[in-house]
DNA sequence: AGTCATTGCTTGAGAGTTAAACTATCAAGG
DNA sequence: CCTTGATAGTTTAACTCTCAAGCAATGACT
């Protein structure tokens, strides 16, 4: 079956156009995530001399069982690539805040590891993030629209991801 | 119900922390933006050579008035400071997509205009990107889903507007 | 005319990101 | 053993973004 049935002889060559109210709604998003992202980029930096996806990375490290996490499984979890991971891990572990430790049962693979220098930024800089975000976003949001908006990135997220489903299997068809 | 279970004496140190729900909302909430940008910018620089700031600029120029704009105008519309835009200007005079003219009436003034290689840019690679919004976003939420995060994303642009909100400095005077 | 703060925009350097190439290891078969 | 192909992670170079500093024109005030 044809994705679309279009009698048209080029692939789709007209995409239904978004109309007002959808321009306005992506033009909103758009400012809205821009305005958000640059604003807590700017508070860690401010308050704590690292941009957001620093921060974030040892949250996610804090979190985890021993406070560590293979880099792979690490960006997965972050939706980031390897390649910005290993670039961010190089600039963390230079500031002491974690170090990269040898998988013994993988000899290719690195456990990123936070260190206690690391527990400690977060331990400080911590409460203060935490406060923008409220400030931003759950202070603003009645308890509706926050089930909402979560029900509607799980949608949006759920759409991006490298299909798990065929990513695991490939090899069966 | 009880929103922060530890007796906090009042907003000063200790901030309300997250609980489960809302760091799943905040979880869900980076992975699906950073995943939209991250497609998006993908398939931008895949299918039109150019990163979706700039495919962002030039849709804004191409719906002004005579396809053109202030510099601080066009910075203030897309939410991104002046530097910023004035780099990415630089980049796209090069690729001959726009042109920088002096502002008659005001000689630090520059208008960014869109050239007519940036209007036929943009009409390749318009479709394209429109299908990959549509795909990732309208096609997937209902019209209440849409309207509900049009209005979420509404509050937080607006609490984030460098411009009019200067209503916190209780520092001054 | 002369100062002086402000506005509009640009620049340079350093930090961060990206895609693609690269090293090393693993795992399955021959 | 020795291939072959996949996986884990890093690296390179080109590009983009940020921040702070800079310059020139403007406007207000003298």
């Amino acid at each position: 079956m044809d994705p679309a049935s279009a009698p048209a002889p080029a692939p789709g060559p007209e995409p239904r156009w978004l109309d007002d109210s959808e321009r306005h709604l992506w033009l909103t998003y758009l400012q809205a995530t821009t305005l958000l992202e640059d604003h807590l980029d700017r508070q860690l930096q401010r308050d704590a001399g690292m941009p957001h996806l620093y921060y974030a990375i040892l949250v996610h490290l804090s979190q985890a069982p021993r406070r560590r996490l293979r880099m792979t499984q690490l960006a997965k979890n972050l939706k980031i690539t390897r390649s910005r991971l290993s670039h961010a891990a190089a600039r963390l572990e230079q500031r002491g805040w974690m170090v990269r430790e040898d998988c013994p049962s993988d000899k290719r693979g690195q456990f990123a590891v936070l260190s206690e220098d690391g527990r400690e930024v977060l331990r400080r800089s911590a409460p203060g993030h935490v406060g923008a975000v409220r400030q931003a976003l759950f202070d603003r949001l009645s308890p509706g629209q926050q089930k909402s908006l979560g029900e509607i990135m799980e949608i949006i997220a759920e759409g991006l991801q490298p299909d798990e489903a065929d990513a695991d299997l490939p090899w069966l068809r």
